[in-house]
RNA sequence: GGCGCUAUCGUCUAGGGGUCCAGGACAGGUGGUUCUCAGCCAUCAGACCGGGGUUCGAAUCCCCGUAGCGCUACCA
């Protein structure tokens, strides 16, 4: 019986959480759900200038957003905490001294400009740019010496000779290097903190972490740390390294692609259902048909086996498409709320709607939802007292005939529909269109557009259901007194 | 430069030697339905990076090349 599994996410606070951490993140936490382990969430907060409160509070956020909730970390507690770097200082000298002690790392006093000068001179000669190892061979009146100048000494892990350094990665096979291409790297700052490989390690294994599922970026780090594993004497977790996500132009997604945080893409009304949803299909699939899933599903069936190797582009249509899917697949009353809450986070006044608007709202614009922001797009007719006109809409209006008293005409009847319901309404409108001699569209568009302003809109019906008798009235007379003001066509014979 | 990873439709992917003249999804084209749009239905177009091997047989295995990306810090 194999260990259970304890997975980690270990996000450095000095920033908020991008997709791709939030899709390392998801894959750990969903590999934990499937093989009934156990999620860590630690924070990698070693460089105290760079990270900030500001930016762990936005990282829980976001995962608790997501669902993604840890069974063990800030906030939650557990057995092998803190679980913040920066409260383990102990932990890390204190193994920082026994690698010492049994000569597997010593002090190094090369200063900042003295390394960055050497390096440019390997450079130079076309060298590989690598620490020339020669603080190794100190003997302890070299380093008193070196100290009595008043250097700072930072730590550095002593490298095993030649050799080779592998492991078997779980989404790439078998992964090799040479120890030549390796240094000896830094694992203590001349400042007393530990290094990200060395606290790595060191917590990995002092947290019990089976396995390592994390970014490709970090496949390079993954023979030094092995090595310190070695020396150490335990036995390194697995690894699973899932490769980047991509922006549109084939490069690491940064900002200038765009939303890149998982905030902002709330922000832009994406819900966390298609979110989920969308990042684990980019390097995982189920059996290359199935694509939609709720996180309860994937939490069941989710297989790090079936994680591919090769770098994912994200696509922003694809995301959309995803959002519609999962917005309408949630009952009305659930998506009316999302869509308040949503309207409410931007500012504007919710509470002067009763429930049941948003509900019929939300309703009348049906699968035009693709993000909660679309409410804004499909909505505003019903959202706000004044109603925007689309220019071009209005001009196209502005060439037709005969608009002003058909509108007239139709609020007359429409006023007189005892019943104002989808029905009545449809029945008055068509049978007024009859009369006319005029197609139904001839007649609905420019109401349409007197109502909502727009060409594109919920079915009109719906609308004036929503806008009610008196509003539909008001907006069908005042939209024809603007049209015989403005129209070259309200004075001419047809 | 060195080291490493990756390489199937525009994009996400299925495929792990024959059942693949390569399947699904998004996006796109066309037709239909509808009060616009969305949706829905039907339909079309669209890919195994190149070259060598191995094999009776390769998208699948191996090698070389090429390209993209990553790492190359007392950042993580």
């Amino acid at each position: 019986m194999p260990d259970r599994v304890r997975v980690r996410f270990a996000p450095s606070p000095t920033g908020y959480l991008h997709v791709g951490g939030a899709r390392t993140a998801l894959y750990n936490y969903l590999y934990a759900k499937a093989t009934g382990g156990t999620f860590v969430l630690r924070i990698e907060d070693t460089d105290a200038v760079r990270s900030t409160d500001e930016s762990v509070l936005a990282i829980l956020r976001s995962m608790r957003w997501l669902g993604l909730h840890w069974d063990e970390g800030p906030e939650a507690g557990g057995e092998v905490g803190p679980y913040f770097q920066s409260q383990r200082r102990e932990l890390y000298r204190r193994h920082a001294d026994a690698l010492a002690a049994i000569g597997r790392a010593y002090p190094c006093y090369c200063t900042a400009a003295e390394l960055e000068a050497r390096r440019e001179a390997q450079l130079k000669r076309g060298e590989p740019p690598r620490y020339d190892g020669r603080c190794r061979g100190l003997d302890p009146a070299g380093r008193a010496a070196q100290a009595a100048e008043g250097r700072a000494a930072a730590l550095r892990f002593a490298l095993p000779g030649p050799g080779e350094t592998a492991w078997d990665d779980i989404v790439r096979g078998r992964v090799a290097f040479q120890n030549e291409v390796l240094d000896d790297f830094v694992i203590m700052r001349s400042d007393g903190l530990p290094t990200y490989n060395f606290a790595c390690v060191v917590d990995d294994h002092a947290m019990a972490i089976t396995d390592v599922i994390r970014g490709d970026d970090h496949i390079s780090n993954t023979p030094r740390q092995i090595l310190m594993y070695q020396a150490f004497g335990w036995t390194p977790p697995r690894f699973a390294h899932v490769s980047m996500i991509l922006g549109a132009d084939g490069t690491r997604l940064s900002k200038r692609h765009g939303a890149t945080s998982v905030e902002a893409f709330g922000d832009l009304g994406f819900i966390p259902e298609a979110m989920v949803n969308f990042l684990v299909l980019l390097g995982w699939s189920f059996d290359g048909t199935q694509e939609l899933f709720t996180l309860a599903e994937l939490e069941r069936v989710f297989s790090l086996e079936r994680v591919n190797p090769n770098p994912a582009v994200f696509n922003m249509e694809k995301l959309e498409w995803m959002n519609g899917q999962h917005l309408k697949r949630l009952p009305e009353e659930e998506r009316a709320r999302r869509v308040r809450e949503f309207l409410a986070a931007r500012g504007a006044d919710v509470a002067r709607h009763a429930d049941g608007f948003w509900v019929a709202l939300v309703h009348a614009i049906g699968e035009r939802l693709k993000t909660l922001a679309d409410v804004e797009t499909y909505g505003a007719f019903a959202l706000h007292e004044r109603l925007t006109v689309d220019p071009v809409a209005w001009t196209e209006l502005l060439e037709k005939h005969d608009i002003a008293s058909r509108l007239v005409t139709l609020a007359d009847r429409l006023e007189a529909d005892a019943a104002f319901s989808l029905e009545s309404l449809e029945q008055a409108t068509r049978g007024l269109a009859k009369e006319l001699g005029i197609k139904a569209g001839d007649l609905m568009m420019p109401a349409r557009i007197a109502l909502t302003g727009r060409r594109v809109a919920p079915g009109l019906f719906e609308v004036m259901a929503l806008l009610g008798r008196a509003r539909t009235a008001e907006r069908l007379r005042d939209a024809a007194r603007r049209w015989r003001e403005e129209s070259p066509k309200a004075h001419a014979t047809p």
